[in-house]
DNA sequence: GCCTAGGTCCCGTTA
DNA sequence: TAACGGGGCCTAGGC
């Protein structure tokens, strides 16, 4: 009851194979990719990647994305990120070979390839993708800038910021001012807890900005994050540095709407599984 | 020649819907997450994000892939990584509620809610996925590393290994020994190019030793990368760090298999398209 | 194209 | 569990 493989005039909708053979994959693959559609093949499958690295997957039953992109995943049942892919502006081939379906993903700059051999393909999908892709995030590193922007007490009393992203030999600066005395002030933002790395960034800046003004040693360096590890706290004090707490704003007037799932009594469904599902009570 | 559709008993083929209702789709979700099948939903869905932090996508027709082990993924036609997500762990349910199928996905610490809406569902799958999941890589850093240990000289004449991972105040450094002199070297290994943070990593590492040892200043620091950008070669000079030009092997006996594609002659499909590709004949 | 840094990074490893 | 750093990181923004 579900065959829709013959008719989709107006808007093509999804178009699925059981157990098809390698061929009408194939066919399938060409009539999908030409209507710019998402193409899912779930088979048994092996899959050998070269590029920047290189690596082998043995034998199993997985789902391979196509994307009219370019983009190409390979997933398995475990692990949010794909086993193996071909990043956006890939192109990709298929071709059937000693009975086999092989679907091939190459780019170039730097010269990449995937392949993924079908022994036996259980099923295919063209899914025409439509709708929005970009999203709003809040919570994000540019928000805590702006919010140290529009309140720059809340950094510290008298602080002026006098621009973003400055250029210093050691890279872009956050937030640069300077402090009630005039003394110059070197920010770095991090949206979560930090650790030796963001010490180290922050550092550098300051060391550059130190140099510029003929190794001016008054330059303040200021981090401001949610939170450090003790590490990254030894080593801001062993540098002379700052750490201010301060987390971005979850959302500009993100103040309630999570009561939206309160009152419920319709189909309700959780499922006990091994590891994943859910529950209810 | 190759349609298992009807006959498996004991292991069960994928499960796939057509234009299903959204309770249709509840029973099978909680089937699949029975069988601890990876589901794949497609349909017009909106998706609100909450936890780290926070984001909502409109409507649109989307892939939502839940895998057994609690990760979820949202997809559009671009970009290889999803546009909504949970990490494996999270739990999965589903409910029908105000005549619309809603698939959400908790976890907590940290507290996060990825909340998929389905409008209209166009398709639905159950796969069940099985074999290998891990694969063995070669390329990376662990392979330099190897290298390294095996042939110091390509480092440096007279150059010896002392430890891997040695503890300091900074984090653990790649690889420690010391010069002909007996100098104590810092080696920080990077499987590709470099820029400034590798450098400021590199700086952290040998600083903290230099204290360790009374504030030593002999100690030195090589970076052994493929290559290193303009500005963190001039940060490596500034600091006196040194930089060795070492790339990690392709693959122990990678020399050669590139030809495998050659002679070919079947159904050989290749395409020219905007993006993607595809095929012909 | 390269460079630089952010990310709901993910992920493995270790203390 | 938290922390730390690698990654075929990916992705966006400049230049």
């Amino acid at each position: 009851m579900d065959r829709g493989t013959d008719a989709d005039p107006p808007t093509p909708g999804p178009t699925t194979l059981h157990a098809p053979t390698h061929r009408e994959t194939l066919w399938a693959l060409e009539e999908a990719f030409g209507e710019g559609a998402l193409v899912t093949v779930f088979g048994r499958c092996t899959v050998e990647y070269e590029g920047r690295a290189a690596s082998s997957l043995g034998p199993g039953d997985r789902l391979l994305i196509l994307k009219p992109d370019g983009s190409a995943l390979v997933h398995t049942d475990e692990n949010q990120s794909p086993v193996n892919w071909q990043p956006p502006g890939s192109e990709h081939r298929a071709a059937v070979r000693d009975g086999r379906l092989r679907v091939r993903s190459t780019r170039e700059n730097p010269d990449e390839r995937l392949d993924v051999r079908f022994e036996r393909v259980h099923q295919f999908s063209g899914l025409p993708v439509t709708g929005g892709r970009s999203l709003e995030v809040t919570g994000s590193e540019a928000d805590l800038k702006r919010r140290v922007l529009e309140r720059p007490d809340l950094v510290e009393a008298g602080f002026t910021p006098l621009a973003t992203e400055r250029e210093s030999a050691a890279g872009p600066i956050d937030v640069y001012g300077e402090d009630a005395e005039g003394t110059p002030v070197v920010v770095e933002l991090k949206r979560k807890r930090v650790g030796p790395d963001a010490v180290g960034q922050l550092k550098r800046y300051v060391e550059a900005v130190s140099r510029e003004r003929a190794d001016d040693r008054s330059v303040r360096g200021l981090l401001v994050a949610p939170s450090v590890t003790d590490r990254a706290r030894a080593m801001l004090e062993h540098d002379g540095l700052e750490f201010v707490a301060m987390a971005p704003p979850v959302s500009e007037e993100s103040a309630e709407s999570a009561e939206s799932d309160s009152s419920s009594d319709s189909g309700e469904s959780s499922d006990p599984s091994p590891s994943s599902a859910e529950s209810d009570d």
